[in-house]
Formats: structure tokens, sequence, C-alpha cells
DNA sequence: CCATTGGGTGAGCATTTGCCCATCACGCGG
DNA sequence: CCGCGTGATGGGCAAATGCTCACCCAATGG
């Protein structure tokens, strides 16, 4: 945003690229001849194009339910009771779960901030999120409001890294409150401290009122992200899933029936809860490892809403 | 994983299409890979994706301002049957307008002096090509020729200050031929002298036949380059705007359609009008008091080329 | 029943793209 | 002042893609 270019038309290597990729992408252009365009070697420009999407200025959507999909969306919606359900194409595990996913739910969000009335907008963090805000579209939505239903803070007090919040802020310009306290208090005292900081106060009371709530979902095996990120101890895990822990949304730990457990870790939780109203959470997730966990979130009425891939899906319909 | 076929038998040709088009795009795999898990030929996935291309079903955005201007100039191409047309990104009005296409009505013309062949460049005069000047790099460019459409006297006898083809020729060397006359002359007798002289005889001659011609253009306002620059009086300027006056090319008064008006103003500038051959004219112009002249002078075919900026592009688009 | 037509198929080839590598310009520390 | 990375550049080539063509099959209509 900040560094565009003001005195020199071919200036900024981005710009540049941006240029090269449009030409290429929109402008049906072959790379040679995007390179005279621009005075440029033909090498420059098939680096340019490379580099626009790497960079991922470069979105793609395929336009189009593919039959498979819509009959596995149907399928969601119907035996859980799902608002919404997305289900991407094919895609394994893993990355390429989330590389599928990520555009899908980057439109429904850019569906929830193309609303004319203004949206209150809860959302959770995340590799999963991440992976969707980079394929989400700048767009003009100042009359909506984002909060965070939980801490930024890592336990050894970075910034969290799958923070979201501010990203999605950067690309759409709403107002935004993120929750600028850990994730989670490691005591009692700690816990009070938290709780009763004005700023959280206020976070979490918005966060319980959001008109919709998006969040990842967490499972709970030995890479649990909790514990990979280092929110909990690999004791806290084992203990965990002694109670039963079948996955956690916003750190938030449930057992495979969808009750949240009684369990120290999820007392100390400094956000909130994601909200059993009215309103819906949509959940992004996919692969197989989160299969367990969404199967329990679903069961217990948790979400409302789903957006995965082809064969998390099919799992999930096939076995439950 | 060549076994697919088993279940793809559902699937209509478009879902089919769309779903190759959504792994190449998406997912990253070549076109033989896609074969392979579709279980069909290299070709008919290449068809596949195609035929998605074709059918729209693939969107590509670039999510990068500049996107936007690329935009703008498909459509002033399309609209106005233009062979060049380039947009620099947002600029208000006035000044900054005319900073932001500077730098890249510079890079056009390096673009132009770039070029191998030698080429006949006709220049115009103005505050924006002296922007543009000042932008230009130095190049060694001495096997063009550049010859001025417009006489370089002001009406006080001063060498015209926004005279720009001897800046160039400080910048590229190139031979040129500026016609060392005034603008315009005051009565018929004056105006058949210079008309005689024989290097206004050939310089116009030269001007006529040029590969490319740059101009600027001028507005009829209160403010019309040609009046406060001295050249017409305030009667003349309400007498042309009486006669219907929407714009000017190197002195030459045209209406909202772009056709050249007859009027003692017009009878009397020794310059030449811009060509109307196969050569394209450029002309380099921004900010919002240009429009009415802008879109008379492409309504009237005056000009095959445009360099703007953002918004003076979006709203001749817009409205016209 | 056969000719026709329209869409699909793979082979083969031309074009386009991606990538490696030698080279070069530039900034930095010795 | 001189090497020494570091990163950009363009040449060249192999891989990937797009395209044409001859052919096949199935449906249609005389």
């Amino acid at each position: 945003m900040a560094l565009r270019t003001l005195d020199d038309g071919d200036a900024s290597p981005q710009d540049l690229a941006a240029r090269a990729a449009w030409l290429y992408y929109v402008g049906g252009m072959r790379q040679d001849q995007i390179a005279e365009e621009l005075g440029i070697s033909r090498q420059r420009a098939q680096r340019l194009v490379a580099r626009a999407v790497a960079e991922g200025l470069v979105k793609v959507r395929i336009d189009h339910p593919i039959g498979e999909c819509l009959e596995l969306e149907r399928g969601l919606r119907q035996r859980f009771g799902l608002l919404r359900a997305r289900v991407a194409p094919r895609a394994d595990s893993g990355q390429d779960a989330l590389r599928a996913i990520a555009p899908f739910a980057a439109a429904e969000m850019e569906r929830i901030f193309a609303q004319q009335t203004p949206q209150l907008i809860a959302l959770g963090t995340g590799r999963t999120l991440r992976a969707m805000i980079d394929q989400m579209q700048t767009i003009n939505a100042g009359h909506h409001r984002m909060v965070s239903l939980i801490g930024n803070v890592a336990p050894d007090g970075s910034a969290s890294f799958y923070e979201v919040i501010m990203r999605i802020a950067d690309k759409t310009g709403a107002p935004h409150y993120p929750m600028s306290v850990p994730v989670m208090a490691r005591d009692a005292e700690e816990f009070a401290t938290y709780r009763s900081l004005p700023h959280v106060v206020s976070s979490r009371a918005l966060a319980k009122e959001a008109d919709v709530t998006v969040v990842g979902i967490g499972q709970m095996a030995d890479d649990a992200p909790l514990y990979v990120d280092g929110f909990i101890t690999a004791e806290e895990l084992s203990s965990l899933r002694a109670a039963g822990a079948a996955g956690e949304l916003g750190g938030h730990v449930f057992d495979s029936e969808g009750r949240y457990l009684e369990h120290p870790v999820n007392e100390f939780m400094v956000g909130v809860r994601v909200p059993q109203n009215d309103n819906p959470v949509i959940c992004v997730a996919g692969g197989v490892s989160k299969i367990k966990a969404l199967r329990a979130a679903l069961k217990g009425g948790l979400i409302q809403g789903l957006i995965t891939d082809e064969l998390t899906a099919a799992e999930i319909l096939s076995t439950s």
C-alpha cells in the first residue's frame, strides 16, 4: 500500500510483475509480446509472471460447482444441518488440502464482506485461516468490524504468527479489535488479570455477539497445533487426550461428542469459545488429520458451516 | 491413481473441464499429470483446460492496483480503437495528474526512440510534454529525426516556454526541425508570409509525414492555455466557445465531435494540424479539466493513442 | 441400410514456456 | 584498490503446451 510508484513509470518490481501477469493471464498475451510491450527481455517477462504468481498477486478461481463436490456439500448440509457447506475438489492430505480450500474460503469471506449491512465478524487463528487470507482480494469494506476470538500473543511473548485479523484488516480496511493478550494464562491469577483487562472484556463481549464467526480447527494428535506451537506441554496434551480430547476450536478443547472438556487447559484460555447462538460459526478445515476433530465439532453442533475439500468431506460423510 | 475413471462416470463435460482447469491452475499440476489423474489422454486434458478458459469458468484476477489501470487501458483501446493506451495509477486533477502521467509518457517516448528503424517524430508543445521530457532518460538516438508541429515564438516575441523539441534533442542528440515562427499570425498578410518561409514550408511538410506524432491537448475553459499564454484574446476565446469549441491540438481548435472549427483563430495558425493518415498521433493528457477535450478528440478520431491517468481514463470511459 | 455430420481421439509437430548456467554489475569488506 | 559474494540478465535448450490433421464412432436422416 505504502510505496506506490510516484515518480517512476517502470519502477517498483511488483508493479511490473503485476502488469506482466495481467497482460499474460487477463490480456492473454504471450510472454514475448509482453516483453516487447514492456520493453524488457522475454526471460524477464517470464520471471515477472512467475514472481507475480509466487507472491500471490495472481488469484485464480474456477467458477463452477463441480457435481461431485455439490453432492458432498448437500450431504454435509443435510447430515449436520449446516447453513453453509463448500467443498473444494480433490486435494489430498495436508498442504494440498490447504491449497485447495483456501480459495473457496476466501470466496466465502469475500461474500461476507460484500454484504451491504454492516457485519461484526469474529475470527480465529491458524495456518488454514492464514492461507485463506492470502487468497483474498483486497476490497474496501470499512463498514464491517472484526474481532478476534483468541489472544494473539504466543507463549514466548511474540505476536502469534498465525494471527489473521490484522492481515484481513489490511485487505479490507475494516476496523478491528484484536485481543492483545496471551492465548492462555499460566495460572488462575494471571487468568483473572487478563480477563479483567478492559480491552479483553470488550473484545470478548463483541466476539460473543458476532454476526458470523470464522475459525479453523485443531486436532489432538502428536502434532496438535496447540502443542507444536508451544501453547501446551506434552504432558498437558497427554492429559487432554486421556480426558477424551478430539479437537479444539480457538484453543478450547472438546471431546468426540463435541462437548467442551473440563480441564485446566480449557480453564485458562483467555479467548471466548465460539458463540453458540443463532449466528453461524463457519469452520475452515481440511485434511485427513482433522477429520476426527471435525466430526466431533459437527456432532456437537459447535459449527454451522464448513469449508473443506472433497476427500475430507467424503471421509466425514462416509464413516460417521 | 489412474483408476479414478470408475467414479467419474457421472461427470458432465463441463464438470470435467472445470475439474481439469482447477487441477491445472489451482492445483498447479501439469497437463499430463491431470490426464493421468483423470484417466484421460494428455490432449483431452489440454482441451478441457482450454475449454474451461474459453467458457469463462476460469477467473483470474490480479490483486494489485495496477490491475485497474490495465482494465482501463483495454477499455480505451476497445472503445476508441486506439493503437496505444497507457493509464497511470491514481492521480487527481491538475498537477498530480501531470506527475503521474509524465513517467509513463516518458517511457513511451523512450520506446519510440529505442526503435532501430529511423523514425520521424512530430511534437507539439505544452506543459504536459515538458513534464514528460523531464522524466526522459538521455539516450543516444541520433538516427531519428524530430520536427515541431507548431511555431515556437510566443506573442511577445520570446521563445515559447513550453517548446519541447530542443529539450528532447538535448537528451537524444537527434537532429530536429523546430518551426521558428510565431505560433499564430495576426492577420492574413502575416500568415501568408510565415507560411511561405522556406523552413516553415519544409517543417510543415515533414510534420505531415511524421511516423509518429506526440501532442498534449488544450481545453477551452476560462483558463484555456491558448488564452492564458496570450495566443488568443478573451474575446476570441468567447467566440471560439460560442462556435462550439471543445479543445485544441497544437492550437487547432475543434468542437465536441472532434471536427475542426472554421474560425479565424484556426485560420491563422502557422503550424500543421495533427496528421490524419496511417501514422499514429499519441496524445498525452490528464486531469478532469481536459476530459471534454479528450472525449472530443477521441470521438473525432483525431488521436490514435492516449497516455493519461486512472481517474481521467475512468471518467472518459464512464460518461461518453 | 447407408451416407452424412458432428464431436471426440491420438499422433505428430510447431510454438511457447521454464529453467540452468555463464556472465555481468554492484555493494562490501579486506 | 582489489577480490568476493549476491543478485539480476540473457543465451540456449529441454520440457510443456497448443494446434492441426486424419480418423473413428455414434446418432441422424434420407
